[in-house]
DNA sequence: CGTTCGATTGATGTTCTTCAATATGCGTGG
DNA sequence: CCACGCATATTGAAGAACATCAATCGAACG
């Protein structure tokens, strides 16, 4: 069980400073593994959860499901990012988490995560620090898709996927896996499925990015990150450094 | 300096329990209070804050600035909301604060609030709590600019604020104040004055619904919330009850 | 009384959506 | 191994929502 929570732990150290305690209780905290299908429901909004969900594979989604059937994707959550943490102080949540990609998950029930943060106020800021930096990404993703033009909302998303695959050592930022379809990055992006698929295939020449296979490269990073007008800064990776 | 607090407390009490020694050291904050002018720069991006910001008249708006000028504003903060609690355990924020009207507001060292949390785990609780409801509204936001028309956008928004309003005590939901300009309502939903400006004027007819000298007044609250498809459970106003 | 900021209006252009059809890949069962 | 079905990707044409540019109006304020 260890080893599968590595991953959360160094994502928790990017921006936390845990003493060899604090990890060893992060390490060693249990959970049930599950399997995940594409379009799995893994919260439901509105419905009670009793535990978050740290992702082991795969890519995870948080939406808001309006009543006409419209969605908004919120986040993407990569491995090692326990999504949902937000459900420890707040246990009904009106956004609704879902598998985008078949993948693995751990689920870590809110009395452990409770016990964990009422005995170690490190990992306490640890995890509130935590929620802070996804809200933090969030008002990013506000600010890019009610001020940017589509090619600069796909733009900005790969450069700020790329640099988190990066710093979670999940490839490098031009070259990552990012098992989702076009429909969506439309749903994160607010756009339409058409219009994503037409605004990739402009991407391609000017910036040398592909998206086959799940896989995403960029050939050009530095026109990616000119056209995104990407600074990432948001991210909060060197916050705490 | 008590009577200053009793509105943020009323807020924290909104969503946590506190015992009465909790209560009490939440109105003993000590703090600065500072008189604003609209456009005022509370927070500048990218600047290391030392306190947070307790709004106690007027409305404060948290921005995103992009590199074009362009900005997008992912909150608005009404008076009783400690804007920017998140950054006690991220003090370097990429986002700005910024006063939307003339008010007043009360900085809060970053010291004390965390000597209060590390001394009182249901204060820290209910901060957590706090900004993981301020995250509830935003990946709302998000979802209401990515996949709403402009009158729905509009609608959502005035909703959102009159049931924020009422529950402050600040007004009834069908008639507040809310002193802020076109322009920024068109930041904070990602289109322009003008069509703000139309979709308004087209509004009146439809909701019963006026904005004239910062005070908003929706003579049809059935017809905005219908128009809007308003669920308030993003706000989770019940979540703890 | 002029200045400034915000609200309002008009005309025109463009991004993006919508609707519809077709193509492609991939797993599954015959 | 091939045929089939389903999900995803791609393409085209037409229309709608919103942006842009530009001007005017009105109220507050020094």
């Amino acid at each position: 069980m260890q080893s599968l929570l590595t991953g959360f732990l160094q994502r928790l150290l990017l921006r936390a400073s845990l003493s060899p305690e604090d990890r060893h209780a992060i390490l060693h905290m249990r959970g049930r593994v599950i399997d995940m299908q594409r379009g799995q429901e893994l919260v439901v909004p509105d419905t009670l959860v009793e535990y978050a969900t740290l992702v082991l594979d795969g890519i995870v989604g948080r939406y808001d499901q309006m009543a006409d059937g419209r969605r908004q994707i919120t986040a993407f959550h990569i491995p090692g990012d326990m999504c949902d943490l937000h459900s420890v102080p707040m246990p009904l949540p009106a956004w609704g988490i879902e598998a985008l990609s078949p993948g693995r998950a751990m689920q870590v029930s809110h009395a452990d995560l409770r016990r964990l943060v009422a005995e170690r106020p490190a990992i306490a800021m640890a995890f509130w620090r935590d929620t802070v930096t996804d809200a933090s990404i969030l008002a990013k993703w506000a600010a890019n898709i009610g001020r940017a033009h589509a090619a600069k909302r796909l733009a900005h998303l790969f450069c700020e996927t790329g640099l988190r695959m990066e710093a979670a050592g999940l490839g490098e930022r031009t070259r990552f896996a990012l098992p989702v379809t076009q429909a969506h990055l439309a749903d994160a992006l607010g756009l339409t499925t058409v219009h994503v698929n037409r605004t990739i295939m402009a991407l391609r020449p000017d910036c040398g990015l592909t998206m086959t296979g799940g896989e995403v490269r960029i050939a050009d990073w530095d026109a990616l990150a000119r056209l995104a007008g990407f600074d990432d800064s948001y991210l909060l990776l060197r916050a705490m450094r």
